[in-house]
DNA sequence: ACGGCGCTTGCACGTTTCTGCACGTTCATG
DNA sequence: CATGAACGTGCAGAAACGTGCAAGCGCCGT
């Protein structure tokens, strides 16, 4: 993959294999770019120039970087985010080519959602905008969106007639969002509503997966949702004490930590 | 493989050659295609303009590209972001207290999501999850989420399941995304499933607006979704044809220009 | 047959776009 | 702070473009 075809490009043809190249590889130095397509550096930069006033890229010093979207937002819990990435990183191992997945609302699941893998055929059904809208383009993905009343709190449509929804699904992995989990009890819940919604994703799910920081492993909400029994994943992280991973283990739960 | 024949080729013929290479190649250069075929790179050109009206090339400086499946969304939101937040800003002011507003998938309601002011106790109704993210967490919006299987094209939830969730809604204000729209035929769109979603919300709707940016009030996407007589307001550019716009007032549309 | 009609084509004209070069400025680096 | 590389801008020539127009050609009807 040496020099590109020496025969004369199009110059709208050579803006569109600049983002191709920028896409693949993150960055392209415009030198470069002057030998492959066989113009001048002046051409390069203008090109350059357009697509980053398209916000395709942006211009550095001797070429340009590949736009990130940059979340602005969400600076608070930097650290949390970190932990979160790394728990659904593993989270998403779990998840085998064409399997359907219920993925509910939850700062977790959206960790989860961009960190599953490109390319495997999956179908997503979720409650949550933020996951669903993190899918979107991606290749390999069927996204199945719940509708009902969006509770701003929670994130995501809850209530009767996303519940209604649901019920006409049966998935093979379930990623419940938790508030509280512990082996003797299982997963408990604040929310009244959200608790019959949860209850039936997992029920129409051959698998569960609990995915949760470890200060999420106590019994403390309000609602209890589901048995010990009914998961079949626990991710979370190494340094929780070590008691409360023996008891899941226990529980016939399988415990992975990151 | 060198020139191709030497008899003469009907105009139709050509073009069907020319599509063919277009597949084939990916580009086609009009100067090449002029020698090939014998005929002036004007008849080539007439050639490609045509092609492009169907869309099925995309009309570049030197030639034309295959058309490629529309940009995505990503993209397409960050094109012409400040026209869009102009008009944006303007079909706001049309919104308000208590109403109850259908907001279809699209990037100019991305944009009109963002404009709507904040405490008028507005409950939104809409099938793209970037709409729906737009207003978790701010003040005075109900959120109801349209579900389904989500079209990474257009963003949003289409299909026989929205369907069904939209005909139990009546709403004041509807904004239908808008593909292409003039005053004598009404709204179009492109894609066939859309067209039934967007027809359903409009005549569930008190009023209808149109926010469309000046190139979209053109008679050019292939699908008709709803006559003029049923759009109550078109919000677009100052400097429209006016024709377009004394066409639009004649058909008894309420116009807004920024 | 003959003239009108629709369609295609090539040409002329003015306009837009692309490109490379020259010149002065800004930037990273030692 | 010195130096060369990278940068932006203005400019001029070349190439491609759109448009209007007239000629060529097949078709049809009175």
């Amino acid at each position: 993959m040496a020099a590109e075809p020496a025969d004369p490009t199009l110059p709208r043809e050579r803006q569109d294999r600049i983002l191709e190249r920028l896409r693949r590889h993150g960055r392209v130095i415009a030198a470069d770019l002057a030998v492959e397509f066989r113009v001048s550096e002046d051409s390069i930069r203008r090109d350059l120039r357009e697509l980053a006033a398209r916000s395709l890229c942006k211009r550095v010093y001797g070429g340009a970087l590949l736009a990130t979207t940059a979340p602005p937002l969400a600076e608070r819990r930097r650290e949390d985010v970190e932990r979160k990435r790394a728990l659904a990183a593993v989270a998403a191992t779990l998840v085998s080519p064409h399997q359907i997945l219920f993925l509910d609302a939850g700062s977790t699941n959206s960790a989860i959602a961009a960190a599953l893998p490109e390319g495997h055929d999956l179908t997503v059904v979720t409650n949550a905008p933020d996951v669903a809208l993190a899918l979107i383009g991606r290749s390999g993905f069927e996204v199945l969106m719940i509708g009902g009343r969006i509770d701003p709190e929670i994130g995501g449509a809850i209530g009767s007639l996303a519940l209604r929804q649901i019920q006409g699904i049966r998935a093979d992995l379930c990623f419940p969002g938790v508030c509280a989990a512990d082996a003797q009890t299982g997963l408990w819940t604040l929310d009244a509503e959200e608790v019959v919604l949860k209850r039936t994703m997992i029920e129409a799910s051959g698998e569960t997966v609990l995915v949760a920081t470890r200060e999420k492993l106590i019994r403390a909400a309000t609602h209890h949702t589901a048995p010990p029994s009914s998961i079949t994943h626990l991710v979370t992280e190494r340094d929780t004490d070590p008691a409360i991973l023996a008891a899941w283990r226990a529980a016939g739960t399988s415990v992975h930590v990151v």
